[in-house]
DNA sequence: TCGCCTCTATGACAGTCGTCATAGTACGGG
DNA sequence: CCCGTACTATGACGACTGTCATAGAGGCGA
């Protein structure tokens, strides 16, 4: 979320979307705006995206869904021992450290277009689902990978998704990440008393 | 959230705002349109809210907290014996008989007011946490009066409205109510798990 | 050199927004 | 009757917005 990549002026446009969406929603995500921020030619916008703004929305909010769901591997692979806590207290962290070290300025770009775009614009909304949705079964698939039964996994994914975005809510709001940790702590056990330990049986 | 109180114009054109809030974001939320839902005069506007358009989102944002206050206490009194769990049960069933009933256009206006305004407007941004606070403050308040600690309820307050507010968002870009379900379902027993037991000491 | 394709540059258009200035009505007290 | 106060009406202004039309670079193959 915050590493642009060296690609070429129509991802770093994409990316710029997603960042200013961040920030203050779609509103706030101009045209002219993204590619100044992307330092890309405004001429290339028509160009690359004939859609107009809808598209570009969209394929920022899919990125944002690829983001995610590329971090919840790598937070994944980075947990000495992979517990379900321990990987949502990894993805709330991400945001913890977002917000002490640069401030609270941006929350998800996901959120934000389904707040601003969701009634109106009916592309945006399934993006927006899309994006969810790989966010999400990345989350249940490694909570499978733990030992989580199935159809339990895709319950506890909604549920850490959603404390986690309405965390990032108040967070924002009280410029405070107590919110985040909150969840996180009283989240944790009832994630772990999830997994089907094989002592157990 | 649905009924216009027969107020006079000031207090129409509040509820309205929090309406097209709700919609589609500030930005969806114009003065005009603001006046023409609420059946109001547009010169009033004006006169009632000379801080313009930061005042009126602001005093939408602080009606919905309210609001949102007021219909914790209504659930709580209004559950035959009260439980965290039947607590969280009624407050996210308001949001899927909303969402079966009428459709899924709106959304929570204070999370709309956050993810746009948080940033800029800094008087918008202190009325959503004033928002959040009463919300979590009602919502503590009578998980306490169900036998919960006091600091854990607290905690436990911010969990819920965290998990619905995330809830919200996933149900409305799927177009479907199983997320809020889902936490509601996935939530109770930890919930319930909270209240000290007298017969356990 | 020519033609072609990808990309860029720039100005204009129509529309909407929030805000303001100005004038007008209604009404109640003096 | 008159004046002040509360409220409404309306048009205009400037600052945006997204989109489009048009034209211009730059490179690459033939």
């Amino acid at each position: 979320m915050t590493v642009p990549p060296e690609r070429g002026p129509r991802e770093r446009m994409v990316f710029s979307a997603a960042q200013l969406l961040r920030r203050g929603g779609v509103a706030a995500a101009g045209m002219r705006e993204v590619a100044a921020h992307a330092e890309a030619p405004r001429g290339s916008l028509q160009h690359y995206f004939p859609g107009g703004k809808e598209q570009l929305v969209n394929e920022a909010v899919g990125w944002a869904g690829r983001y995610a769901a590329r971090r919840v591997a790598r937070f994944l692979a980075a947990l000495p021992e992979p517990t379900p806590s321990g990987l949502f207290a990894a993805m709330v962290r991400q945001w913890t450290q977002e917000y002490e070290a640069a401030g609270f300025a941006g929350g998800c770009p996901v959120a934000a277009a389904t707040v601003d775009c969701s009634q109106n614009t009916e592309s945006t909304r399934e993006a927006a689902t899309a994006a969810f949705d790989a966010w999400t079964g990345a989350v249940a698939d490694a909570l499978t990978g733990m030992g989580v039964p199935r159809e339990r996994a895709g319950s506890l994914a909604t549920l850490m998704i959603g404390s986690l975005e309405g965390a990032i809510l108040m967070a924002r709001a009280r410029r405070d990440v107590r919110p985040l940790t909150t969840v996180s702590a009283e989240l944790g056990p009832l994630l772990d008393a999830a997994v089907e330990s094989r002592s157990q049986h």
